[in-house]
DNA sequence: CTGTTAGCGCTTTCAG
DNA sequence: CTGAAAGCGCTAACAG
């Protein structure tokens, strides 16, 4: 069913059906409802790919991530959504599972014009910017959240990571902490470079010296990983806390914890960067650091809604947004 | 930049590079070559919609879940797109926010032709099946997964929840429980309904009676579902264990045991259906049962693709594929 | 208020 | 092997 065999039925011309259908004032009251009630009989609905054609926009944002299956993108998504929706946008997801390949085929893909906007985050590895130039050479609206590159000009949704992660080890110090480890994961990332230096503040702040075997780079294999934090908990001079860059280490830790019969928190306290929601309940000796990944993507999202709906002589400045992460001990947050 | 240039600059007719492009073998290597070192030039890419309007198809899934920050849905994702796109098909991902009107929105939406085929999980509360009929009177491939309708015809895929339930009941049976209350979701899904029946089933197995107030049908609202848990557990003949259909019910008895100072599992046993894969690493006293929600995903994005792929005169069957839960306790299974 | 018409950019016969 | 031309279904400028 089209709009030609629907204008035929109606003995009207395909362009008064088609403005009827968009609720147009050029049609008169009684055609509209006369169209609307045989459109509906017919179960009518524009094609997508026609109309997008020719109005050449399509009312779709994409959103590029590492991982679906990750609370805080999950949670960003779901922010941003809530955002694109109320503009009667559409959301299509992709993937990059952290591989650099796949982002640049994704970015290479959404060169077709299918999408009004993009909102991205990196990969770890992500160290080219060849493929996000390409995008923005084409006009379309770009938007880079969490995790951002930091040699390229466009809009930046980030969190504090720095002065939370410097909150984070001050916590552990003043419960007593002495010698504190930090679990880093690829340092091409800028938000684990700032995690890492918030470390280093709080360490200065407080006179203590920074132990180069306390900081731990880790990578995508969790055996390697684990191999490196045993190694560490086992030697002579173990640390009595860990700061973990990502929730995934502070879980690899205590299996190890475990593994090791090291008591939490007597023995050695963990903190970690947390998008678990739940993870405070389900192991109330977890403290942690939560990003604000529903604002973030909402943000996001509201930012790249201001670059699509610019003017083409109106100019959005590029700058960098940081939202605030917030410290969650259970002890003192719970009544 | 597109066709029309391409052919201009190249002294080509916009058919030839057109299928120079597309690699027909009815163009010379010479030509392809000087083509593609164009294309490459320009930064060519094909329009979506001119392609997909001309061709009649998009190469797009769309997947229509509740909720996308949900571990069940989110890894389900990841299954059904390390699928889909081992075909070269994108993912386009709607949310009903457990919203009855945005599924049937969404449904009238996807009737444009903007995919190939959908996977959809149903809200909690769809009763009418109104907007799925209209999807296949289109004639566009439709599969079921983990919340199904049962009043309709079209491929569905499941966990066995009936046998899940069972064994969970079975397990708090076994460890010594003897007044075992179970936390329900809305009773229209069948899901429920099945471990409701499952948990019937070893309550009888064990010559236990069936005793309504243990029966607790929750909803949406975390402060009532916390309410209703609250009154069982202050009550004088309270249970010794709960089963909880859902992960977030467990958390909220949890935190009603808090509440309360019962111990677990020493006073109270929980056993939780969950889906969120480090549940137990956070919480010891917490004994899963896991659906294989990758699996899940993964599976109906292959059924959806024999509908796809089905010709006009195959026929696919529209049976119930029933994949099995995991039982997961802690200690069992740890090393 | 309604109709005619010219494309949007691409694929694909059909004709050479 | 290459080109001309029709048309996918829709929108919007233009004409009445």
């Amino acid at each position: 069913m089209n709009l030609k065999q629907l204008a035929q039925e109606l003995n009207l011309s395909i362009s008064s059906v088609s403005r009827a259908l968009r609720d147009s004032k050029e049609i008169s009251e009684k055609t509209k409802k006369l169209v609307l009630a045989k459109a509906k009989e017919h179960n009518y609905h524009a094609n997508h790919f026609a109309s997008n054609l020719r109005k050449q926009k399509s009312k779709t944002i994409a959103v590029v991530i590492p991982e679906i299956a990750n609370n805080f993108f999950s949670s960003a998504i779901n922010g941003a959504e809530s955002f694109i929706q109320k503009k009667g946008f559409h959301v299509l997801i992709y993937q990059t599972h952290d591989d650099v390949q796949q982002e640049v085929a994704i970015a290479k893909h959404l060169q077709n014009g299918r999408v009004d906007g993009i909102m991205m985050s990196l990969t770890s590895h992500t160290s080219s910017i060849h493929h996000l130039k390409e995008i923005q050479h084409k006009n379309i609206p770009l938007v880079f959240f969490d995790r951002v590159p930091h040699n390229i000009e466009a809009p930046k949704i980030t969190t504090n990571d720095y002065e939370s992660a410097l909150k984070a080890t001050e916590h552990l110090i003043k419960n007593g902490a002495t010698k504190i480890a930090i679990l880093c994961i690829s340092n091409i990332l800028s938000i684990t470079n700032n995690r890492k230096e918030g470390y280093e503040a709080a360490l200065k702040n407080h006179q203590l010296k920074i132990n180069k075997n306390y900081i731990l780079t880790c990578d995508d294999s969790r055996e390697a990983n684990k191999q490196q934090i045993r190694k560490l908990l086992s030697s002579a001079n173990r640390p009595n806390a860990i700061f973990a860059c990502v929730e995934e280490l502070a879980i690899c830790s205590f299996e190890i914890c475990q593994e090791l019969g090291l008591k939490i928190p007597q023995d050695i306290k963990i903190i970690s960067y947390s998008n678990l929601q739940t993870a405070d309940i389900l192991n109330p000796s977890l403290t942690t650091v939560t990003q604000p990944a529903y604002e973030i993507g909402k943000e996001a999202a509201a930012v790249l809604f201001k670059l699509i709906e610019a003017t083409a002589n109106e100019k959005i400045p590029n700058k960098e947004i940081v939202l605030k992460s917030q410290l969650f001990v259970r002890n003192s947050t719970k009544k």
